[in-house]
DNA sequence: TTGTTAATTCTAGTAATATCGAAATAACGC
DNA sequence: GCGTTATTTCGATATTACTAGAATTAACAA
């Protein structure tokens, strides 16, 4: 993943709001949840709610299928996989940073 | 970790430059790294380094150390763990979400 | 005290974001 | 087509973020 991509997928999580619509989303498993359950859930304007989607979704950090007159949103696990990886891997939380320069040994 | 407090600190983490600050800082390891020479690693103005600097650190992502007239800026792994914890804990990224209700058995 | 280096705060301009009501669009049943 | 339900787009406003130059503060040496 790149930075700015990843920058642009923690900045879309970096909102109270859309934080708690994707954990929504991501507690409602694959079976989704439909918008209108969402604003229902959250207590947001439907504008408002809408806008925050639409933010989630450009990032690729949830997706959206219509059923009928319903859009069902869902979480993208593998993003966030991916997401996570990059935090991980790059910024190498789990062990000491070993300093690349040779004359750190301690 | 509160939502309200990962979202402040995924929120810091969503900007690419601060992004790369952080990144700079866990690639320097436990000896840290000064304002000034992030400042000419990324090539950004003092002033603006500094304000993202700030916005690191009241989250508590990085932490500073005076030694005499330069400020040692550090990245705190250990956040960084339980930020990293909450996505993947709250968003139970690894395995299949079981639905919380009982009708769902499939 | 004066001077030097390092970093911050002040100030300000520009741009982006969050919010919501109202109007518009989408999918459908009749 | 008409009406209904579900959701988005529009428009407008308020707040916040990003950037950077200039002035200021902090720590120190002589």
């Amino acid at each position: 993943m790149k930075l700015d991509d990843a920058a642009a997928r923690l900045e879309a999580l970096g909102n109270p709001t859309r934080l708690k619509i994707y954990r929504a989303l991501v507690k409602a498993g694959d079976n989704g949840m439909s918008v209108g359950r969402l604003q229902v859930r959250l207590d947001v304007a439907a504008s408002t709610l809408s806008h925050h989607l639409k933010t989630l979704l450009v990032v690729g950090l949830i997706s959206q299928e219509r059923q009928a007159t319903t859009l069902i949103c869902r979480a993208n696990y593998g993003l966030m996989q991916g997401l996570i990886e990059f935090l991980v891997d790059e910024c190498c939380v789990e062990t000491v940073c070993t300093p690349v320069s040779s004359k750190a040994a301690g």
